[in-house]
DNA sequence: ATGAGTTTTTCTCAATGTGAGTCTTTCTCA
DNA sequence: TGAGAAAGACTCACATTGAGAAAAACTCAT
């Protein structure tokens, strides 16, 4: 562990001395879901200066050292991008997704980045904040990542209607097994880059691969949404970051069957932009923090071989 | 994301200067289990120097600036801290735990910790590779533990005949609801002191409970046996994991049903330790990634509120 | 205002998975 | 040789799941 060069205490404090022994450099970057219009979209920066000047980019920075720790530097990091205030942010949930620390995964020198994942409600656009050249939210779909085996390839985006469900739009549903949500677009107003600078692309795999898997077991697709919501609304939610469209009567049945998971407010709403149906009932996010029993992907072939 | 400072070439040469900028070090501590004796152990060192001199911690040590990544850096540690050759290792299950990086958790600088979790089958005893004035297999039932709902009071330990079965040994089973497995212990020498140096005892019960959650889902329960086993061996791996006996037909039953978990060897294992019973079937892990359906855990209590 | 098309919500049915037991057979050990 | 233990196959009642049907409540374009 951390220190077991020193046998006395002269030794050790030489062994220590900041500047004489560890020169790798710690960042934090931050993946950040959001749904937009019904599509999962990702928080990017557009790099302003060398390496990889031009390309996407995760919003991070450094940590502060001695100042702060991992979990400050991702809020604070997040909060510098989306302009969020505290009590936006508070609603946001925010989780550490893992560490990379391949030597050379940044060209001017040994860099640990420690990734985090963030759910948050609809945001307002992003603004560059710090000094990138810019901000946005990339709906997800058309994105193509490294070692992704559902990569969808690049394909033209479509601005347009959307049925308010599932992510697709293109009309190909029930998706074919191995089917990865085919492109579509709804905010963003040009055409993402494929390709992210540093290893982020990978970054971004696993934190989609965490969210997918997290949804199932946890209740935090509640965090996708405001303060009350629909079972609609819910399940939009799955199909976004799952991309692939749910059976609406049993994932009513079970959302509801979970203990935990919602709990009714009671009242009904009144749903401006939908297209017809009933007014569904609202509910808000219940007490639990695992879901038991727990919400499958579908198909997800059985065991992964 | 990395640097973002920069906005010209000579300028974020400059402001890379490695000792200008991170006076951040970066570690890897891996909490390695395995079974000894039918029970779980935790791979410890001995503290040889300040702080936290005696204490108990993790193994592990610096990353080697701009020579490994983590997983290196981690394997390295593990190797050194154990004994083990290349081969061993390679049979040694090894994945990232997560990262801890407050501030204050080492008294002498800011250090950043990625935690990586091993599952080893039956290893030799520790070897206090290094400088760490001792390592051991602790019983991980004897440990109490920072913020474990489930933390044991500290016990005596007592050496002696083990059933071969789920960790208990003192007799009382199968254990109430909200049960924790009892003290028990088998190799290891000395009562094991019940506090560990820096955050480590966060770490230790964080690693333990992602081994609990990892078993569920995954055949990873196969990492702490040999090439072939029983299905009682393997039911012992979580029995002494979750700490609670299983229905030994009902895990029967389920590991066959799982696709891809077992295969069968077609041979049949003689059993020297037996205490009767017939010669069970030998089986080797099998090429599924995940489990499906899982074995979830007994009671967890149905959603955690 | 009317009818077509949607959406919410509830039900049914068959298939599958699960916990708790029982039973037979094969071994070990005293 | 008999008691005790374990492997493995079964049974049974019950919960969960996917697929589909259908009633009721709405929207929207004619």
């Amino acid at each position: 562990m951390d220190g077991r060069r020193p046998d006395d205490e002269r030794e050790f404090l030489a062994a220590y001395d900041p500047r004489a022994f560890a020169p790798i450099a710690v960042t934090v970057d931050v993946v950040a879901l959001t749904l937009r219009g019904g599509a999962l979209h990702l928080l990017a920066v557009r790099r302003g200066g060398p390496p990889f000047a031009g390309a996407w980019a995760l919003p991070g920075g450094f940590v502060q050292a001695g100042q702060e720790s991992l979990d400050e530097a991702a809020a604070r990091e997040l909060a510098e991008e989306t302009g969020l205030d505290a009590g936006a942010l508070g609603r946001v949930h925010l989780e550490q997704l893992g560490s990379y620390g391949q030597p050379d995964r940044d060209p001017r020198m040994h860099v640990v980045s420690v990734a985090y994942l963030a759910f948050a409600p609809h945001l307002p656009d992003a603004t560059a904040g710090g000094d990138a050249a810019g901000a946005d939210w990339l709906p997800v779909e058309s994105l193509h990542l490294a070692g992704q085996p559902d990569a969808a390839p690049p394909r033209p985006i479509e601005q347009g209607r959307r049925t308010g469900t599932y992510g697709g739009g293109t009309g190909r549903r029930p998706p074919s097994p191995g089917d990865s949500a085919p492109g579509a677009s709804s905010a963003s107003a040009e055409a993402p880059a494929p390709d992210f600078a540093f290893d982020h692309d990978r970054i971004v795999a696993d934190g989609l691969e965490r969210a997918r898997a997290k949804i199932e077991y946890t209740p935090l697709a509640t965090a996708f949404l405001d303060e009350t919501f629909t079972i609609s609304d819910l399940r939009a939610v799955y199909e976004a970051v799952w991309g692939a469209p749910l059976h609406a009567g049993n994932f009513h049945r079970k959302v509801l069957s979970v203990p935990g998971f919602v709990e009714s407010t009671g009242e009904t709403g009144s749903r401006p932009g939908s297209r017809g149906g009933p007014r569904a009932r609202l509910y808000r996010a219940g007490d639990a923090r695992q879901l038991h029993p727990a919400l499958l992907r579908p198909d997800h072939e059985a065991a992964v071989r």
